[in-house]
RNA sequence: GUCCCUAUCGUCUAGUCGGCCCAGGACACCGCCCUUUCACGGCGGUAACGGGGGUUCGAAUCCCCCUGGGGACGCCA
């Protein structure tokens, strides 16, 4: 009776990959090996605000770099495609259909202004924002009017009003809801586009996925997946919410507190192998002393339901522990090879070429003089950071700023780079030898360096977060 | 604020149906040994069942309350 396991990851590409990603997709994985099931890779690209070409790639290619092949996906195909939900808005919109025809959704001619203005005003009441129900009744004559008129709309999930709604999680087991607290969810957007939850549930129907296995935040929004399928008449598959990974001080895991990003790590040097095995202690354990393992020998132990469900927090310390195991065991070769292809990869040479090669007089001084393109955390004895006139208070407000500016960044490059910096520093209003002085020191360690906005576009932008990071967590007094 | 989830050393965790747990391992930290030095390694140490009620001969393990922590409340995922 029980069917193929199928399972998926379903990352969404705005940004560099996640180690949440990363962390869902490695239980994911591991739970259709031990199934003999299969693993699914879906690109969530419903977002076009927030989407990125690039990210794709990245998201591919660091899943790769990890090991955790899929079976299906945007790439390889596979007989559910295509993979890309922008490419399947067709299917969403037949399927919205069915649902207003159906009477469980409805057209809402809501807009932004209004259901801004509503939610401020709940908010004001100290009461639940949601949608107040206004377009939930319009009769089929004025919805099709104001359709033929062009008005924007939305559609609507159309929420019994009285009810709880109950499903089973296979961690934590059966979990209520009250209809009174589920929101009548947008379910396609003005722009054609369906939201998480729609594209979500149908896929998942459609891909024929048995268990969705996705992190804790998602809990309070399956009620609503749950009247989706309900709506659609389709059985819901299994689910399992997976702790979240957290910070130091407990919070959700967010690139503010902690390197998020999968780059990161593969630049900072940790192993495919060591970040699977740490990802693989989170929340997981053989139950006995065991905790250094491959991803087969997870799979052979492996049960869901003995996952732990207190957030784990992701400890730097001992993700370098288990790292420099690896390391020390690595054959001579490996280990030669390591070095030649990840660190002084052709690549990333290739790259920094033009800022070097006109700055050197003897080959000697390469490794002395550039460190900083291959380090990770920098250290500044010598330097005087804080410049003259200002203060550390000032300083600091100022890196927060400048974090926060190229995290928001669209492209890393080294133009929009300087852009950047040289509009922020008029801003403020900081002399320019000031402020760029002080972000290449803090940044590379020296007061000399190639071109500033060149030497950051290749150092990348995670290391740079880190680093400036990492002078305010521990390198800025005061 | 509302709803939901959650709770063993600072951190990751072991602790099957309550007794073998005055709680085990690992990271970090401290000390000792090894070593010409530093690291690695070896040995040892500090350190936890959030609180209060029950149930029981007996509770970290079961029940209730409180407290703490987290998440979600978007035409983001």
């Amino acid at each position: 009776m029980s069917r193929e396991v199928r399972v998926r990851i379903a990352p969404s590409p705005t940004g560099d990959p996640h180690v949440g990603t990363a962390y869902t997709a490695l239980f994911n994985y591991v739970f259709a090996k031990k199934n003999k099931g299969k693993f699914i890779l879906r690109i969530e690209d419903t977002d076009q605000s927030r989407a990125k070409s690039s990210s794709e790639s990245m998201i591919l290619s660091s899943l790769k770099w990890l090991g955790l092949s899929w079976d299906e996906g945007p790439d390889n195909g596979g007989k559910f495609g295509p993979y890309r939900q922008s490419e399947r808005l067709p299917i969403y919109k037949e399927y919205s259909e069915k649902l207003t025809a159906n009477g469980t959704a409805y057209h809402c001619f809501c807009t932004a202004e209004r259901l801004d203005e509503l939610r401020a005003k709940q908010k004001a009441e100290g009461l639940t924002t949601r949608y107040d129900g206004h377009c939930r009744e319009l009769s089929r004559e004025t919805v099709n009017a104001k359709i033929k008129a062009g008005e924007k709309n939305v559609v609507r999930l159309k929420v019994p009003t009285t009810g709880i709604v109950k499903f089973n999680d296979m961690l934590r087991g059966e979990l209520e809801f009250d209809v009174d607290r589920i929101d009548d969810q947008v379910l396609m957007k003005t722009d054609g586009f369906p939201t998480y939850h729609l594209a979500n549930v149908v896929d998942d129907y459609l891909m024929q996925i048995s268990h969705v296995i996705r992190a804790e935040e998602w809990i309070s929004s399956t009620p609503k997946h749950v009247l989706l399928y309900r709506a659609f008449g389709w059985e819901a598959p299994e689910f399992c919410h997976l702790p979240l990974l957290r910070n130091a001080d407990k919070s959700k895991i967010s690139k503010r507190k902690n390197p998020v990003s999968l780059s990161y790590y593969k630049r900072a040097g940790i192993l495919p192998t060591t970040l699977l095995n740490y990802l693989g202690m989170m929340g997981f354990s053989f139950g006995d002393d065991k905790e250094i393992f491959t991803v087969e020998e997870m799979t052979e132990v492996f049960d869901l339901k003995k996952i732990s469900l207190g957030g784990p927090v992701f400890d730097l310390a001992k993700l370098t522990w288990l790292n420099q195991h690896y390391i020390h065991k690595l054959p001579a070769d490996e280990f030669v090879n390591y070095i030649r292809d990840e660190i002084f990869s052709k690549d990333y040479l290739l790259a920094l070429r033009p800022l070097l090669q006109d700055r050197m007089t003897r080959f000697e001084q390469f490794v002395d003089n550039f460190s900083f393109f291959f380090n990770g955390a920098l250290h500044y004895e010598g330097l005087d950071i804080v410049p003259k006139g200002k203060d550390a208070q000032a300083l600091r407000l100022m890196l927060n700023e400048l974090v926060e500016l190229l995290d928001e960044l669209y492209d890393w490059n080294h133009t929009a780079i300087h852009d950047l910096m040289n509009a922020h520093r008029e801003r403020i209003g900081w002399k320019p030898k000031d402020y760029f002085m002080t972000v290449r020191m803090i940044t590379t360690g020296r007061k000399d360096s190639p071109g500033l906005a060149e030497s950051l576009e290749q150092i990348g932008r995670e290391m740079v977060r880190f680093r400036i990071r990492n002078y305010l967590d521990v390198g800025l007094k005061g």
